[in-house]
DNA sequence: TAGTTTTCTTAAGGTATCTTAATTTTTTTA
DNA sequence: TAAAAAAATTAAGATACCTTAAGAAAACTA
């Protein structure tokens, strides 16, 4: 794993950002998050299976997406480079997935299996804490979709989407954000037009 | 506080039923946690303060809502005995809330500031836990609620409301429970003359 | 670089849901 | 218990967004 260390840089920032961890407990975590290079459009997680880890987007582009009963598509999530993503209920459960989990562009993971997790929250605090503030933002950030989705128009949540995830919005085709928004391709379509 | 115990049994149970506490932390808990009892729609947080409590149901229902500028309202979420409710964002952030909390019902909650929070936090690790895997849930619920507010109908959206949440339709206006499902109370009103 | 596939655009007709408004029913208050 | 206030219903016209469909543009692939 020595060799492979660099590759770990972006997670252990991303945890220090926001709680303190003593070096000595780097090599856990370093050890207990294995990479995984993806291809563009590669499956990291099907709908016929149960998610086993946490996985933090080193780089690239992903999202996760559902599939309903009459095959219609629907953007649940995108993460980006310094990201967390997954589904999370499968996780929680291990129960089969609800979504699928793709690359959308090359990517490299860190994931981290459910029980390394679980030992990591055991063996350092700071971990737990970590995650316990991660999910209270993930939440939050969320909630606020959900609020906007019922009180604003398309065109202004497309507008606030363009403004907050400008380099999500340059990576990913403009019909995912379509269903990201709740809208269809044809619709985003249009409000574009609309705004030249 | 002993006189006042029992209140806290509520709270107690619900912080067992997800993680193991010792006894002796129980009363550092239970003098964190200070009572408060509503009127029915009495409001407890304004949209012009900081909400600084975490707040837990022992008894009764709230819910917290959104106004925007055209003074539509827009639930954003509801709470029974044994639930937890607050404007999250505010909390974390320290900021104005953006959502009303009210009291539906005559109601009894317990709420802990949040430097008092913090400290439970640093002083009995199962506690962090416990909120760890609190918003974990309440993450995964609400991307739910996302999920399904783009691919259902509203009929649908309504009929798995009234099955999950009987308990909640039964305490809250009907209005509001299209609020909460993003729809007017009239499309409501006739979604529930066809059902018959 | 030509061919193929994917994505985006445009437009017309359709539908779910909204808005407005008036009426009825239910709940609260005095 | 009567009056007042709040909530729910009904209905008609309005609209945001969808569906379908066909063509254009852009992005891959051989």
């Amino acid at each position: 794993m020595i060799a492979n260390e660099d590759i770990h840089i972006p997670l252990i920032e991303n945890i220090k950002e926001l709680v303190a961890i003593s070096e000595k407990d780097i090599p856990l975590i370093i050890d207990a998050f294995k990479p995984k290079e993806l291809t563009k459009k590669e499956i990291l997680l099907h709908t016929d299976e149960v998610s086993n880890y946490m996985r933090f987007i080193s780089d690239g582009c992903l999202r996760s997406y559902y599939i309903n009963e009459s095959g219609q598509e629907y953007t649940v999530q995108f993460g980006i480079k310094g990201w967390w993503i997954n589904d999370l209920y499968s996780y929680l459960t291990k129960t089969i997935a609800q979504y699928y989990i793709q690359a959308l562009q090359p990517s490299t993971i860190l994931q981290v299996h459910r029980d390394d997790l679980d030992n990591l929250f055991n063996k350092i605090p700071a971990i737990e804490r970590f995650f316990r503030i991660k999910m209270e933002r993930a939440y939050v950030a969320n909630l606020n979709r959900t609020v906007k989705s019922m009180s604003e128009t398309a065109e202004s949540r497309y507008l606030s989407f363009i403004k907050k995830y400008r380099d999500i919005e340059q990576n990913v085709p403009q019909y995912m954000v379509a269903s990201y928004l709740g809208i269809s391709p044809e619709h985003l379509s249009t409000i574009r037009s609309n705004l030249r």
